[in-house]
DNA sequence: TATTTATACTAAATCGTTTTAGCAAATTTT
DNA sequence: AAAATTTGCTAAAACGATTTAGTATAAATA
């Protein structure tokens, strides 16, 4: 029993291919198909259980009503939340998601885009990797709809849907100097991205600006490895010899646990031997008994604002470009 | 400048589509194109950057190089790992991954897997809801290949990875009884699935078995919701009526985190005011000063084998049934 | 009544591949 | 030298829809 196709409805219809495929996309008005084949074919479809073929529509519209999204890191909280948000919202109006990750590789991400474009996805979410700049560029030339997220490239314009990363690091670099820590160590990532940079950028500032020279901040930059084994003898060296840091802000939510991670084995406890924030909220940071300060991004909101704007991008809407800095929320706990 | 097709190809090479694409579909000996003609082709298809579009591809052979996976939350810690190992193995084997979360809705599942279905994925990898049985027995109908994940249908005769539920609850009840505590209960969610219906059937018999009759077993039974809040409540108020409790056993690491709530509400310290343990392993239960004691599923594992069987099925392989049970870890640490 | 217009439909081209069947020239076998 | 085989390629159909350009009949207008 083959799938049943637009020509089998036709021939039981006893009606051409052309006036069911007028009837299933609501062309039978504009048509002028009666009323009576109308309801014959409806009848049918629902009988037989039709449902165009996709792919075979697809060739004929270059449209495959799926959209291409390429996260960091799926099982990562933050990016398995955006995806579910994406696709819920993507599903509820017709569209499929092609997801991946790029684990931040350069060549995967890039071998990535190409085989969402062969697929000829209608749209695409991306969570930009340093190398991917070119091909975004060309995306960009092509004209096919887009939306950068978590982080862009500043020398490049593009639809985008970010964090404002800079206020958040400042504002909480300015609540733990307020607090009265007066050697404070920002520990990121080297993923040459802008949305880690400006994280960066927001603590110097801060401390230049808030801590009238009382206050001594200091910086750890790790390569990005999905193993956290090295990152934690590295940040365990860094502590050795800055032994004297009074406050731990990490940029992003593995980052903090692998800080959690660290003050279980020092045996270290929060804040009183050493306050300890980050970047993204996550169970864990909210489910201690000394519950973690972080800069919290509202990632449902980012994602349903990044999928919205794809849409209407989709919709041949606005040429004009929509770039979202979405504000972070300083959640205040235990931690520092 | 529109996309570059097999035509374009051909005539820059002045020959014809056909052998273009045999060249493209590496069957230029068996079909005999010289050794020149095959050069030159390639040599084009380098320059003009030329890959072929997988949508015509796709409805010429009824084949999209696509899977599709439906599981029942991308965004929990356990099924975004799971996807991301599908995602990383399809990936290398030429294979891009529609993805999808149910929220364990029988309508959205049913849609989802008519969309993946007319989608023409070549195969699936799914996390059934209970509703979900009639559709997974017509894809058996159709012989399409597929592999459910994390719970099956007993009486309905599939491929599948699970994990060994039933031994895991009972392992972990017998480790729980050695351990001294004599009135244990255990939280689970009703979805209806056979896979929690296991772990409730572990944890019984070993209460049986092992309890000599001095060891009480009780087991609440919530309802699954996304929204945690009532889920807590219930557990408070069956506290209340059983104050007597000495060991909680959560069947799910949500659940599990929901008790790590509670005991953070009511300020109990774990293991001396009562032993908290879980299924499922999550950064949160191994980053604490206390750090729970799990029944781990191998997550890498029972992905990496489930892609596997899909990949042999789609290969026309073995039309015996695999079903492959894997062994639960107990990690044994400090909350219990 | 002849002409125009509206109605209700359809034939055929098209999207970009794969694949079957076959053809002409070159080579080998009789 | 004729017949058979091999070599190297191609024409055209097919996949299943959408869409353009019509066509035949009925109704309205002149």
């Amino acid at each position: 029993m083959a799938r049943i196709s637009l020509k089998d409805i036709a021939k039981a219809a006893g009606v051409s291919v052309t006036t069911v495929s007028f009837v299933i996309n609501n062309k039978a008005r504009e048509k002028r198909i009666s009323e009576q084949v109308v309801e014959k074919v409806n009848k049918l479809i629902r009988e037989k259980n039709f449902t165009p073929n996709t792919i075979a529509r697809g060739l004929r519209t270059g449209k495959s009503t799926s959209l291409g999204l390429i996260v960091e890191d799926i099982g990562n909280h933050f990016f398995g939340n955006v995806a579910k948000t994406i696709e819920m919202t993507a599903y509820k109006k017709g569209y499929k998601v092609l997801y991946s990750s790029t684990d931040n590789s350069e060549k995967k991400a890039r071998e990535l885009l190409d085989m969402m474009k062969n697929q000829q996805v209608d749209g695409y979410i991306i969570t930009p990797t340093k190398g991917m700049k070119s091909a975004i560029a060309q995306l960009k030339k092509e004209k096919k709809p887009f939306v950068l997220f978590d982080r862009y490239f500043p020398d490049l314009e593009t639809n985008y849907v970010v964090l404002d990363n800079f206020k958040g690091a400042y504002d909480m670099t300015e609540f733990l100097i307020g607090k009265g820590y007066r050697k404070i160590a920002f520990v990121t990532i080297l993923n040459g991205m802008n949305q880690m940079q400006n994280r960066k950028q927001g603590f110097k500032k801060a401390i230049s600006d808030k801590g009238k020279g009382k206050v001594e901040g200091l910086v750890l930059e790790l390569p990005y490895e999905i193993t956290a084994e090295g990152n934690l003898d590295r940040l365990n060296e860094f502590m050795e010899s800055h032994p004297d840091v009074d406050a731990l802000f990490f940029a992003t939510n593995y980052l903090g646990i692998l800080g959690i991670q660290y003050t279980l084995r020092k045996q270290l406890s929060i804040p009183d031997d050493i306050a300890l924030v980050s970047f993204d909220d996550h169970d864990l940071f909210r489910l201690q008994k000394i519950r973690i300060t972080v800069v919290a991004q509202p990632i449902e909101k980012m994602a349903a604002e990044a999928i919205d704007i794809l849409m209407k991008l989709m919709a041949g809407e606005p040429s004009v470009l929509i770039q979202k800095t979405i504000s972070p929320e300083i959640l205040i706990r235990d931690s520092a």
